[in-house]
DNA sequence: GCATGATCATGC
DNA sequence: GCATGATCATGC
């Protein structure tokens, strides 16, 4: 048996399995005798590197300091690449986690630096054919350790806190602490509550894989970054170092803005060119290094003279025929507030109609609430499985649902989201009222009323 | 007045 | 062509 003791060794060594299908490496069957199936990062360590497969809590590659990881990649409709999954790494230990410091903690201690191999998936090829195209010796980049430092501290803060149960990936930006094993019953316990907490395991966030994945191994263009100077990271969060960008422009109208930056009013995307000038970026804000790495959507929201939000907030269409076959966990909504994070952008209405910039506010939805919006997607399934989406033809033509509504839950509903009425996906159970068997496009709203209230 | 259905406008 | 943010229209 060969012993790879540093890290060009390694990386040489791991350049022969670009090209190789896991079928070509696997050397003791294990893809074939269906044992084990899913973990692809044991083929490499046993049928390629040559060595027992362990599970200890220092790096793969002991000397050299290097943990090995497999990780596939996809080709999206508009030729992009991006990571189709967070990369998993070890299983925080919360009764031992808070007791270190970043660079004795065990993430650092396992995950320091990474030798990835990215296969390119194909839901139409089974695992012995899809392809390790690319390998990589990952360090982190300093401004990025300076980010994934502060992810570590705040979730050992939330362990110290007796938050272990509220843990989200959506708290952190890179670093993120991802749900792990069969089901929401892989409890644990933890030091400072007695409340059981999930399992959880620290990850680098599908979005920060991407950039990386972008970046490194297809050697696109680096993005804008909005903190340009490494220093600014070391003493305070990124979060509040956009807010102190910005708190200076808090109150002015939009009107002085504009005069302020120069611009001309060409409506609709004003606001969000306007916090690109205050933030100082040349591009739009959620095309920076930072918001694409940390999965951050900005959301403009005005307020109202009343006080009030008009509007509900909107996200992605779902299509029926896929999300009739979701498990919670593992569906898109779930998916979206568990690992996003949201930037509120306040604009409010004065007494003189025109419209104030007023404050910013990093959002994400807390635990409790996303268990309460599982009943809007629960029932939103059982509608369209039933056949039972419209309940009535109005007098204008206009179709009556049974989806959950505004006042049947506090945090969501669900709503058209479309061109037009015609503007369909397929039903995979005909409209029984209708014998409609495609309907207009839908989506998960969060009440106006809802947003409101997460703003104080 | 507002919840709900419908659609517009923009940009990639 | 379509996703997405934004907003309109109207029946209850």
């Amino acid at each position: 048996m060969e012993y790879y003791s540093n890290k060009e060794d390694i990386l040489n060594k791991a350049k022969e399995a670009e090209g190789k299908t896991f079928g070509e490496i696997d050397l003791y069957n294990r893809l074939t005798e269906n044992k084990n199936k899913g973990n692809l990062g044991q083929i490499i360590e046993e049928s390629f590197f040559g060595y027992q497969i362990n599970s200890n809590p220092e790096a793969d590659f002991k000397e050299a300091k290097v943990e090995l990881k497999v990780t596939p990649y996809k080709i999206n409709k508009n030729k992009s690449y991006s990571a189709k999954e967070r990369l998993v790494l070890n299983i925080i230990d919360y009764n031992q986690e808070y007791k270190y410091e970043f660079f004795t903690s065990s993430f650092w201690k396992k995950n320091e630096s990474l030798l990835l191999f990215f296969y390119l998936h194909d839901y139409d090829k089974s695992k012995e054919d899809m392809l390790i195209t690319n390998t990589l010796l990952f360090e982190y980049p300093e401004e990025d350790l300076e980010i994934i430092k502060q992810d570590w501290s705040l979730i050992k803060q939330k362990i110290l806190d007796g938050q272990a149960h509220e843990i989200s990936e959506s708290d952190t930006l890179f670093l993120g602490a991802c749900s792990k094993g069969a089901n929401k019953s892989s409890l644990r316990s933890q030091p400072f509550s007695s409340e059981l907490a999930m399992q959880r395991a620290f990850c680098l966030k599908q979005s920060y894989m991407t950039q990386i994945l972008r970046k490194y191994v297809f050697g696109d263009q680096t993005d804008e970054k909005i903190i340009k100077d490494v220093n600014e990271l070391k003493i305070n969060s990124l979060e509040n170092l956009i807010i102190t960008k910005l708190k200076p422009y808090f109150g002015k109208s939009q009107e002085e803005l504009l005069d302020i930056f120069m611009l001309d009013t060409k409506a609709k995307q004003v606001n969000e060119v306007l916090l690109s000038r205050m933030l100082g970026l040349e591009g739009k804000i959620s095309t920076t290094d930072e918001f694409k790495k940390a999965n951050i959507i900005p959301k403009t929201i005005r307020i109202e003279k009343s006080g009030r939000i008009k509007e509900s907030m909107s996200f992605p269409t779902f299509k029926y025929t896929e999300i009739i076959n979701e498990t919670w966990e593992e569906s898109q909504l779930y998916e979206l507030f568990e690992t996003t994070k949201f930037m509120f952008v306040l604009f409010r209405f004065g007494h003189d109609n025109k419209l104030y910039f007023e404050n910013v506010k990093f959002w994400r939805m807390p635990t409790q609430d996303l268990e309460c919006l599982k009943e809007v997607w629960e029932r939103t399934i059982q509608v369209i499985q039933n056949g039972d989406i419209v309940k009535r033809v109005l007098s204008n033509g206009n179709f009556m649902t049974n989806f959950p509504g505004k006042t049947d839950n506090p945090i969501g509903h669900v709503r058209p989201h479309a061109q037009n009425r015609l503007d369909t996906y397929p039903l995979p159970v005909m409209d029984k009222l209708t014998s409609l068997c495609h309907y207009t496009k839908h989506c998960f709203w969060l009440n106006n009323d809802y947003v409101l209230k997460q703003l104080y």
